[in-house]
RNA sequence: GUGUGAUUAGCUCAGCUGGUUAGAGCGCCUGACUGUGGCUCAGGAGGUCGGGGGUUCAAGUCCCCUAUCGCACCCCA
């Protein structure tokens, strides 16, 4: 009987073709954050329950995964109601507040970790979106001090200029920015989350969709024609700043945030952070309720995929877990998009990592005992080395097998060579061939990688 | 949770208003090339058309049910 052989919805296997491009990306990102002295961290998969909910605004507590009660526990909260008592992590902040809030005592401040693990969101499947992904965070925990915004935007960045990333733009908003601009169209606070939800769609509908949907939502005309004169400004940062000035510098809030964001720009500045790479974006909000200082998101151009970072400043949210007010800013970067974008604009060149580098032919069986001494030999030298694994093959296949598997050189040792104490060596990329001596194979090929 | 589209060979798909033995490209296997991959050429294997029921002389094609996958909305990486 056949086995249904379907995934979960939302799932995906990573062939070894892919893997060596993940990895490849994971390697590029982990030594920047190293550069930037970030240590890693890895918590559960799973947490208790009440330490995930709550902490994501309510639309999100739906998303969670839940792991149900097992056994006698199970069969009492079928009366209760309560069937889960854990659940798949959702992001990786909130476990880093978990962590943080139990050993603050024995970590040094400011805390400096990334975390690169899957996550698991309970929703539908779509284009680039699934309910397993890998997700990718640095934060810096402990200081209030917008330094640390910056330097996290210096590492990004750093990490989408290192992997050749083209035409990406890291655009940067300020929360009290926000409040400070709702409170100057004299929209009140509890309407204040329904407008970030709807002026953050701003990419994806246009400013002319926000001002449409806003009206839909029953914001009054005098409201909407404010925001959009604070809302329309220019990309480049100093602009934006001066042009949203004149409606802020009035309320104090509105200092407060002016102060903060010109303050955050000039460290950006002095971090050699491009540019043309940044701009303060005023529509943009983030969904995610916990967010209290500068807020950022990176987009590219092509292809159209949504934002390939995301992260912001969140001061209250570790407090949640202690009682104590620890403060916290940290990005996620978007490794799964990350490459499906430089997959889309074909910035891999030839990745053959995790291919061996030579293929030892076994000629036939009587000579396959020496294809697998060569192998030995080769391995222990440190050469990734395959040997044919069937001894009847013919050699043509054996090639055909080295060219498909990308492993650039081909061993052949037959009758002759053996009789004559050398072998064959063919590089499989130029068709070049030659004969080397036994003894000679390791100090060639080591000679031949050098060169590459 | 709400809509919507699809399911035919290992993969990507074609198959017009129902009409005999269901096709293509790629991949795979064999050979030309009995010690050498990519290119070319010649052959070959591989499908109870997702599953079940119905209409009809006749169903891959029309209708119903079901399963599975995808896309959009909400929200997000």
């Amino acid at each position: 009987m056949k086995i249904s052989v379907h995934r979960a919805p939302g799932t995906r296997d990573f062939l070894p073709e892919e893997m060596a491009l993940r990895r490849y990306v994971r390697k590029v990102i982990e030594e920047t954050f190293e550069l930037y002295g970030f240590q890693p961290l890895e918590t559960p998969a799973f947490e208790r329950l009440d330490v995930l909910t709550g902490k994501y605004g309510e639309e999100a507590d739906r998303l969670i995964f839940k792991i149900m009660k097992r056994g006698e526990e199970l069969e009492a909260a079928k009366l209760s109601g309560d069937l889960a008592d854990l659940g798949l992590r959702y992001d990786l902040t909130v476990p880093l507040a978990r962590v943080v809030a139990m050993n603050r005592g024995e970590l040094t401040f400011p805390f400096k970790r990334y975390q690169i693990q899957p996550v698991w969101r309970a929703e539908r499947q779509q284009k680039g979106r699934y309910r397993e992904f890998v997700q990718c965070d640095v934060d810096i925990v402990g200081t209030t001090s917008l330094a640390a915004d910056a330097e996290i935007i210096a590492l990004t960045d750093h990490v989408l200029h290192r992997l050749g990333i083209p035409g990406y733009r890291i655009h940067l908003n300020h929360r009290k920015l926000l409040q400070a601009i709702a409170q100057a169209a004299s929209i009140p606070d509890e309407r204040f989350l329904e407008m970030c939800v709807t002026i953050d769609k701003a990419d994806k509908i246009g400013l002319n969709g926000v001002w449409e949907e806003l009206a839909n939502k029953g914001f009054i005309t005098e409201q909407i024609v404010r925001l959009k004169e604070m809302l329309s400004a220019p990309h480049d940062p100093n602009v934006a700043l001066q042009h949203i000035q004149p409606f802020l510098e009035k309320l104090e809030s509105g200092q407060i945030a002016l102060r903060e964001t010109t303050a955050f720009l000039s460290h950006l500045q002095d971090m050699n952070v491009p540019r043309e790479r940044v701009s303060l974006t005023l529509h943009l909000a983030r969904g995610l309720d916990y967010y209290t200082g500068p807020i950022f998101e990176t987009l590219v151009e092509t292809p159209r995929i949504g934002s390939i970072t995301g992260g912001g400043r969140y001061d209250n949210l570790i407090g949640m877990f202690c009682g104590e007010a620890i403060p916290a800013v940290g990005t996620s970067l978007g490794i799964e998009r990350i490459i499906e974008v430089m997959r889309e604009l074909k910035l891999f060149g030839e990745i053959s990592e995790g291919s061996a580098r030579v293929l030892v032919a076994v000629f036939s069986p009587e000579t396959e005992n020496e294809a697998l001494k060569i192998a030995a030999e080769l391995r222990r030298a440190g050469v990734p080395t395959e040997v044919f694994l069937e001894s009847n093959k013919k050699l043509g296949k054996q090639f055909a097998y080295a060219d498909k598997k990308r492993i650039p050189y081909v061993i052949v040792a037959g009758p002759d060579e053996i009789s004559q104490g050398v072998v064959t060596l063919k590089n499989l990329q130029t068709g070049e061939q030659k004969v080397v001596d036994r003894a000679q194979i390791i100090e060639e090929l080591n000679q031949r990688f050098r060169l590459e």
